[in-house]
DNA sequence: GATGAATGAGGGTTCATTCAT
DNA sequence: CATGAATGAACCCTCATTCAT
């Protein structure tokens, strides 16, 4: 206020510094075909920029962390994502489709029975997850927005996972071949849960380097051991 | 007006908390440096910052929002905390070592077996749970410093709290009780995984609004079923 | 302006925490006269004040350094100084008054010379900035208001300190003991200043420590030799 | 929205330095990368900055001011300088730098004897200090960190200057044209206070206007007067 | 179309000042 | 009268967003 003045005039740090010629060849435009498709180049985007929200938080990751990563300048940024959230929000999008999609397939498999779908949708997963830990961590510890209540979207995405797995369940206890006293979508919840939990947390290393290797099958039996119809056949 | 003149707030939050008499004789004044006053306060600023916290990130949290809830100019708070961070590190901390100390009691119960202990364990947290929730929920979702690695204060308060149950896992399996081929720590991390994913999502609740209570019972019996050695009785 | 929906109402942290009693007997009343004189008060706290504004700027000094030196309550410095900046200009007033009074009584000796009152103002602001340095280190890096101009106040009091040395350099020019062709204003300014900044910087340490004492003789010696009459002797 | 939409100010201030054709030949464009324009924008900030910084002292100065006199952004300062305090270190070492390197001048010429040497050194200090007024000012003020201690780096700087008027005092010794009963470094430290002090203190312009014009030849004549064998020549 | 310099709202933090106790 | 808990304006700094180049 003492000093406030400020006369709205031009200052003089402007730069213009183009650096060299893009083109070599005005008219001649070789310009490689896949990367000047927009969705290409917004999907090439989303994979990149995965890395680093699953390492930090929404908060932590800045733009010009992305265009360092990306390669690309900040203003180009904008015009495939109209802005920071968007980006997120279409990484976590992305992810989910790409789970969704390998489940389902395992879902609709006939020539699988229920045991074999989850143990393979488990396999599956933990395998998806391994090889695109950045997306899934970005899933597993997006952001809610009210108490106990994460965004619409992110619930919708997890009841999804968790329904493809309660629906295999279901199907087991109709064929019998699970116990039927228990609900399929609570055990969908818990297996699911201790496999992300196990694969996002970098557990009990201390004790053996070489089981530091995802322990999904002994999740599953876990699991599965206790409901499968096969703990019922002594009686 | 020189030197700088800062023109403060005026103080208008009247103290109203006159526990326990101040003056039991008028000129005695024999009063306890009262220590406890300053404690008291900073207990009852974390309780109800955990709310915000359980809601948001820690990023997304302004102190703004915090003062706004608990009432408080935002000098006062920084009487309480030396900032942000340490308020937010006790949120967590206080969270840590109650849960902790609840479950360290049933763990040294000698009037329990281990099938029993653990039922109670997951009882007494999912109540816990239920009572302290945004705590909790702070504690759940909290800030991982590198990618796949939490800080080393959290991985430390994770990994006590599953070794308490793991360690009751144990006991039963020398005992003979649970089923001996099974990792007593995927176990323990399962378990609680899936008490944890259970109180802090809301999930389901479109099925039946009664069933929107916390299915504990359910899980550990998921759970235990699974390793109990009643299963293997009948053979 | 998201949650600011601040509820007016009182919050809970209020404390009243009042240690033990002042007074041993009430009505008894054994104060001590002296520092009951509010004159004496105000005069004990710029004393002890004047150290840390000698060692820290203005800004840096904060209130609680002041109190925690002062052994006194942050409101209670209020009721002697209606401000911070009072007192820092109460400091600097201080010290000017007592440097000028010194000056001035050395310049109303009459058994003097002039050659022997410069010598003798010279030793005794020495002498008189060693005993006081806080004080005078205040007034030496007092805050200027505007470009090249110092506060009205400041420029007074320096005015009056290099006029009592200029006055006695003007007697001796016409007493014809000095040199009649230079200001005597501008001698008087450059004794003052070499002064001042000997005593002030530490400067010069890393030769002899034992020089590190103030070298107000030489500086003395330096300025009178060059204006001396003696150089005149030899016509 | 929801992930903290923020409003950044619109871009205002257009380039208006278009300085030496930045296309000679349209599409040609062999641009250099124009680091200087970056360091001629530091430079610019920086003199435009000492002025605030002469005027009142380093936390009196906020950001706000300075963004007020450069006519640009907050974060635009931030660009150029990491932070306030490195802008300030600019403007003091930049200053320094300046300054030496003038006197280093001086100080090499083999066409001058010291007595011309110190005359040369001295007004081209007081025109170079009426140039750049406001740097000088700042170094002269500068701030303190601990009690009659300034910073190391000031120390050197300090230490450096009044080196080398000393250096020259001391070739007058050894060719025997100064009088060799005073410490060179005590004279340049005296002397250079002296001439800063003039230059800094609007001082004595109460008395004539015209004389407001710094009497740099009668401050080293008071100085040289009382040094130079020529007074005692005539012994 | 791509770029990144410029921007300023908003972040966490400090501290002179007030006033209920 | 002395106290210090409470206060909030103002500090320095960050970074998502814009737009001239």
């Amino acid at each position: 206020m003492v000093l406030r003045g400020k006369s709205p005039g031009v200052h003089k740090l402007g730069s213009s510094k183009k650096r060299e010629m893009k083109k070599t060849f005005p008219g001649r435009a070789a310009r490689i075909p896949d990367i000047s498709d927009f969705e290409e180049a917004r999907n090439h985007i989303v994979e990149r920029a995965a890395n680093l929200f699953a390492g930090r938080r929404y908060d932590q990751v800045t733009l010009d962390d992305l265009i360092a990563i990306l390669g690309i300048g900040k203003g180009t940024l904008y015009r495939y994502f109209s802005n920071k959230a968007e980006l997120y929000a279409r990484i976590v999008e992305v992810g989910h489709v790409n789970l969704l999609a390998l489940l389902g397939e395992i879902h609709g498999r006939e020539d699988m029975n229920p045991t074999e779908k989850l143990h393979e949708m488990a396999f599956s997963m933990a395998h998806f997850l391994r090889l695109h830990q950045d997306i899934y961590t970005v899933m597993a510890i997006e952001e809610p927005k009210e108490r106990y209540c994460r965004s619409d979207k992110m619930i919708r995405y997890r009841t999804e996972r968790i329904g493809m797995i309660a629906s295999i369940v279901e199907q087991g206890q109709e064929k019998q071949i699970f116990r039927p006293d228990f609900d399929p979508w609570l055990f969908a919840q818990s297996l699911t849960g201790a496999l992300w939990v196990e694969a996002i947390f970098p557990f009990r290393s201390e004790v053996d380097e070489g089981k530091k290797i995802l322990r999904t099958g002994e999740i599953v039996s876990l699991f599965l051991d206790g409901i499968g119809m096969k703990v019922q056949a002594p009686a």
